[in-house]
DNA sequence: TAAAAATACTCCATAGGTATTTTAT
DNA sequence: ATAAAATACCTATGGAGTATTTTTA
């Protein structure tokens, strides 16, 4: 067995197809499955159970394509380590983020960790919490910022490291009439005017969550199923109805207030969401997590709270 | 990088001399000297600080070996993983187990399990906690049997088993003066006559620890050192003096006599040792695990305590 | 019959060998 | 002076290519 054999199958699994898989690993398709012949008469196991028409993964070809992604993992990493060695705060690093977060904090962290790490090359992803684990299950993120914590994250082999808390704020049109009030609860909003994200994004969910009070506006062939947060912010400030929005979403200075939109705090409970930075502790380069975690903190507004100040 | 050239660093690292390593690898030195200079182009660093007198690992070398050691654990068990699917209770197992119980052991766990699992090949590794925890670390064994837990063992990345606790009973020749006695307590011992293993066995701490009370028989240059509880109960069956011994070192039926030997329970608090399994949770082979814990459980006299019985 | 994988064969890059030189104590 | 690693250069295994055949829905 090789390393690269460890990528061929990776890819076959990736696109059940020798053709494409071969194209991906930039061989021919006939290379291709003469290696993967190879691989599967060397361990004495079939992998890939395949005719003309379609191709499926064995049981075993699953469990022995979960230590293939492990093992490049390792072999990555260790070409991770050397490029460190050479530039302690350089080499590669893959670092997934949710939609709800990555806008706001992009400006704020990109500046400042390009300061701190300037050969630093970073992959930014930018998907649904779903999406992201997925993939960092695949070893194909190093880190991911998230505001939930899915159970498959239930591992002792992740490293999961609260960053900060963001509260959410009531985004309203200037003329909306609970502009200009003091305080605000959740209870006086009419449940018809509450604007939310389509389904998947986890901030959707956690709104619904602190919802349970005003009955949901429920999705209607009508419904624009925002798939941003700015989209839905422009639906507010178009007088379509009023949202919750983390507190990062908020223009940066007192009194956070853009043309057609004003920001309000709620009242005590009115719900939080929690920022942790995700890794495996296998992730060889310690200073590397600390400078992400620390710029990462070190630049937020005084709208949200540190949790674990590093 | 390659596979092999995991295992060329790996071997220049555990020998700190190129014509050693080449040869454990079956290459010529020049065919490694290239072959390590690749690799270290390949990955921009040193590994070995060398010259034509000495060789050192660097610090960074270090890291990447202990990642080789890894990557080459998921190997070796991808390919274990192929061995049990075509043979479920098939494939290899290096298992280590510390001296004073794989005399005792072995003969109850070795035919019951070859016969549970025909086709297993096991490695036997005898040697003291020390020893084998350093192989454990470095994947070159899969489980452990220990009486002892190193700090280095506080990891999530293991799983530790307890399986049977195991006490101590007293070791006397059949003419010592409380041969005949029907209840024992430490303090009925002379200070001077208790026999001891060489240092390094963990039984011997452990009886250190408990006989806190009488004052240890002192080192000195007329003792025996011995490096084995058989030689230990052989000068106690010729008179020179006590020793405790795990109840696995009993004979196995009662009334656990052996030519000039008794055996004698403790009283309450008299001692006990806990032995337990020591995995890493990527070990591959869950049915593998669970058939060798419970073949031992299965199979252990009544005079120790089964612990999670499976 | 058509899409896809397998086979047959040829080629070449690179791991590996032998002989020799360089290096550092 | 000597032990050990590095270099030079040659060989050959096995990965990769093209052309073609086999398979099955």
């Amino acid at each position: 067995m090789n390393l690269r054999d460890l990528d061929y199958i990776i890819a076959v699994a990736e696109f059940e197809h020798f053709g494409k898989a071969a194209d991906s690993c930039h061989i021919s398709q006939p290379t291709l499955s003469t290696q993967i012949s190879k691989i599967e008469a060397e361990l004495g196991v079939k992998i890939f159970e395949r005719n003309s028409r379609s191709l499926q993964i064995t049981a075993i070809g699953a469990t022995i394509i979960a230590r293939a992604r492990a093992i490049q993992s390792e072999v990555r990493e260790i070409h991770n380590l050397a490029a460190a060695e050479r530039d302690p705060m350089g080499g590669s690093l893959r670092l997934g983020i949710i939609p709800t977060l990555s806008p706001y904090l992009a400006p704020l962290l990109l500046p400042p960790l390009a300061r701190a790490c300037p050969r630093l090359s970073l992959e930014w992803h930018e998907d649904m919490t779903h999406s992201l684990v997925t993939k960092f299950l695949n070893f194909d993120l190093d880190f991911m910022l998230l505001a939930t914590l899915p159970e498959s994250l239930d591992s002792d082999e992740f490293l999961i490291q609260p960053l900060f808390t963001e509260p959410f704020y009531l985004a309203l049109p200037r003329t909306h009439r609970l502009a200009a009030a003091t305080s605000l609860a959740m209870s006086d909003l009419m449940p018809s005017e509450l604007l939310l994200l389509a389904e998947g994004h986890c901030l959707r969910d956690q709104i619904v969550d602190l919802c349970s009070g005003p009955a949901l506006r429920q999705p209607t062939a009508n419904d624009f199923r925002a798939a941003s947060l700015e989209t839905l912010l422009a639906l507010v400030e178009h007088g379509l109805g009023v949202t919750l929005v983390p507190a990062l979403a908020l223009p940066t200075n007192p009194p956070y207030d853009s043309q057609g939109l004003v920001f309000r705090p709620l009242g005590r409970d009115g719900g939080s969401r929690q920022i942790r930075l995700i890794t495996r502790h296998s992730f060889g380069r310690p200073k590397l997590r600390w400078e992400l975690a620390k710029t990462i903190q070190s630049h937020l507004p005084k709208t949200v709270t540190i949790v674990n100040s590093l």
